[in-house]
DNA sequence: CAGACGTGGGG
DNA sequence: TCCCCAAGTCT
């Protein structure tokens, strides 16, 4: 008998009695499986599920997203995060239009080639879409070999990473590779859970060293990164005329680069607001009031945004990429989480002032 | 190899 | 409120 073989039957039994009903499983298209791969890389499925749906419905299939303008495609993006995502989406389907007629790629060196698609996706598509036998290992599958086979050693090592690929291989039945890897993340999403595994419920609690040494709270094994910084603050200018707000193109190499926001500069205790809003943007700003303070949690850094309502002081040019926006073209354009926040506020002013009027 | 890169949910 | 995380990739 064999152990591994044993466990990887178990998991296929279990994954096709309990899989979620979920939209991606509904095909085997290879670009859709690769659209939602790259959806779910560090992000819920809970989330994911109406993007995917309004992502496709935009850009059905790879010669549509190969033709869209960049814009559009990180709107359809917009509040996922991980933005990157999305322009390597795009090039990548440019890439396989011009490269392989349109065709999706279905042999690993040419899926492992397309930009925004590392081993873990690679393995995802080849295994979900074309059955092929390789291993997808994310974070899941990582948490659950770990348990089952009782690793100590720090999961962030390449090395550890590959060593778990070849345990997951060895698992995998004959001909199941699809439903194979699928059912090891499923039950790192349903089961064997990061905190607190719900090992009673596990249809392999009986192979899982982890279990069996109730261990299954230490493992697996991770060095723990620095976390939260000071937070940095900004001044964050609204500057409105009757229809408008004047919004900026953020620069290629800033945070959440290439997407719309507010003009914003860094609080500084040496320098003036005015001066500052002078050298950057051209803007010569009267302060009025402030409107609210609001913060952004990134994973390497957090903000805190103080919202000043401020006049143009006359009329003057300003730097170019600074423009008019109207309402209808804040819903289009990709405006991310962290400056839909400063939206909220204003609404949330207008909303007070629409209360008091009530009352 | 460590750090950059978003966001929202849950304990 | 705070902290950790969730189907990673790129540099």
């Amino acid at each position: 008998m064999d152990r591994l073989k044993d466990i990887g039957l178990h998991l296929l039994h279990w994954y096709n009695e309990n899989k979620r009903d979920l939209p991606w499983r509904k095909t085997k298209d290879p670009y859709k499986i690769w659209i939602s791969e790259i959806m779910l890389q560090q992000t819920r499925v809970d989330t994911v599920i109406e993007y995917y749906l309004r992502f496709l419905k935009r850009f059905p299939d790879v010669f549509k997203l190969s033709e869209a303008r960049e814009e559009d495609v990180l709107s359809a993006w917009k509040g996922l995060g991980y933005y990157t995502r999305a322009r390597n989406l795009q090039k990548a389907a440019d890439f396989i239009v011009k490269n392989h007629g349109g065709v999706f790629p279905s042999t690993f060196e040419d899926i492992r080639r397309l930009p925004g698609i590392g081993e873990y996706t690679a393995g995802a598509v080849l295994s979900i879409a074309f059955n092929q036998e390789y291993p997808a290992v994310d974070g899941n599958v990582l948490r659950v070999i770990s348990r089952i086979e009782g690793l100590e050693e720090d999961i962030g090592k390449e090395k550890v990473k590959k060593g778990i690929g070849e345990i997951v291989l060895k698992m995998m039945p004959e001909g199941n590779a699809s439903d194979f890897n699928q059912s090891l993340m499923e039950l790192g999403a349903l089961i064997c859970i990061p905190v607190n595994p719900i090992c009673r419920e596990c249809p392999v609690n009986g192979f899982c060293i982890a279990n069996l040494t109730e261990r299954q709270n230490e493992l697996p094994f991770k060095i723990k990164k620095e976390k939260n910084t000071e937070p940095i603050e900004y001044w964050v200018a609204v500057i409105q005329d009757k229809h408008h707000i004047l919004m900026e193109f953020r620069s290629r190499e800033s945070l959440l680069g290439r997407m719309w926001g507010f003009p914003m500069i860094e609080k500084n205790e040496t320098e003036e607001f005015e001066k500052q809003f002078e050298e950057k943007y051209g803007l010569k700003l009267k302060k009025k009031s402030v409107i609210g303070t609001t913060k952004h949690v990134f994973t390497h850094q957090v903000w805190k945004m103080i919202v000043v309502r401020c006049e143009l002081e006359e009329k003057h040019s300003f730097a170019s990429e600074l423009r008019w926006i109207s309402e209808e073209e804040q819903k289009e354009l990709p405006i991310p989480t962290a400056f839909q926040r400063v939206f909220k506020l204003l609404d949330n002013e207008n909303g007070w002032e629409q209360m008091e009027l009530e009352t």
